[in-house]
DNA sequence: GAGTGGTCTAGACCACCAA
DNA sequence: TGGTGGTCTAGACCACTCA
């Protein structure tokens, strides 16, 4: 049995705040890059004392949702500010400098999410989908060709107009023009073997060694709303993970 | 100019005493796996309120070197306990189970640090290492192959046999046989194609692609100990990464 | 029941930032 | 100079573990 229902529900006060906190991020009360009200007026608020509220915002902050900034105030995370681009980018050029990669659409389609997709972005099967290709490359060289899906309903109007003028990154787009702010990601990574499409979209021979990156992004409250397959070329570029 | 340099040496209070503990565990004060001193007992011996020394150790659990147990204490971390086992392993079958897997050794040599070694273990060029090459094994096929380099001198009486009959991982040897810790890891992801003896050694084809997983293992104080070079089969596996 | 870590409070003071 | 987050304290009470 689910040992959360045997036991007493207990939840710490600072557990309940941040669950406050996150329903007025999702409600928009406070939109990426603005500031929340200090610890103060939150703890005035919620009626607690300010130290369960910094616990709150602690954990928050903690998980890269919220970002504190001494003497200036606490701010909600975006992935449009300059410093914070690129948050959830693990490949790095061999000098280890994270440098800003050129964007190439190839195309902007229609689909249906297969039985896969589906449970991946928990949807139906058979419910609408847009499907993104298009090719990163860095110093004129093509060196990621990324397959995106994404479900239909919260992206609607997203179309390859939309998709080529925007100058940025996806998750800058996603949370600028239809509100959907990532928050988390999933990757899972295999060595594979270039097949023809992607051999032609990087200029390589077939079954030349590639970084498969499957990718899953959530919004709040643990929500996927993006998947996404890269495959890179890592023979000047790697891939950093850093384990604790 | 280094921010550092400049600016006041304001160090919080906390910090100090995380210093302290790290240095007592560096002392071997506290073994892996035994209890730390109370909270309340640390505070008198710091001469600071319980409050301090407990940010201290949030800190320090944060990072995966202490582990608190409501009602019983607070543990020095290890690589021995079952429940902690195979901590750095990202490598998870399809299914998504962590899986045990069979070490097979194949060689434990002598060597000499090349200029790139030296740099990575911060030793110095030509310095004595030792090297070991295994193969690990899930349901008796070959999954990876694996070299590893570490400097002699800390690890001196590594020798092929204490290797061979130790069962366990070489986290846990290190630990339980020479008293060093890793605390932290840097990996780095490439595909490449199997070389011919790892191809040999893993029973494929020359120029299969591969996961290479480059790793840096870091004990305490940030010092490199470890190098690793994982080749993994990643077609019934992936390497799993979260980003937040 | 005694001892441990976990939560919560209230208040003081410090470091940082902007106007 | 006033407001923000950051640190530190002291004390109360709660939840968990084990003898």
């Amino acid at each position: 049995m689910d040992k959360q229902l045997v036991s007493p529900s207990y939840r710490p006060l600072y557990e309940q705040i941040k669950v406050m906190i996150t329903q007025s991020l999702i409600a928009g009360e406070w939109r990426p890059g603005e500031a929340i009200p200090s610890e103060f007026e939150l703890a005035a608020r919620y009626k607690v004392s300010q130290g369960t509220v910094r616990k709150a915002i602690d954990s928050l902050s903690a998980e890269n949702i919220l970002i504190r900034r001494q003497g200036k105030g606490t701010f909600v995370a975006t992935h449009n500010a300059d410093v914070i681009k690129l948050r959830f980018l693990r490949l790095t050029s061999v000098t280890g400098q994270k440098e800003l990669l050129q964007n190439q659409f190839i195309s902007c389609e229609k689909g249906k999410a297969n039985a896969y997709m589906a449970k991946t972005l928990q949807i139906k099967a058979g419910a609408s989908t847009i499907e993104i290709k298009r090719l990163l490359t860095f110093s004129g060289r093509p060196l990621i060709y990324d397959q995106i899906i994404v479900p239909a309903a919260p992206f609607k109007g997203l179309k390859g107009a939309k998709v080529e003028e925007w100058n940025g990154s996806m998750y800058s787009m996603y949370e600028s023009v239809f509100g959907v702010r990532m928050i988390r990601a999933e990757e899972r990574l295999k060595a594979v073997g270039a097949d023809r499409e992607t051999a032609n979209a990087l200029g390589l021979k077939e079954g030349f060694p590639l970084l498969s990156v499957e990718r899953v992004s959530f919004t709040y409250g643990d929500k996927p709303m993006e998947w996404r397959l890269g495959l890179c070329l890592t023979d000047d570029h790697h891939y950093l993970s850093e384990l604790e």
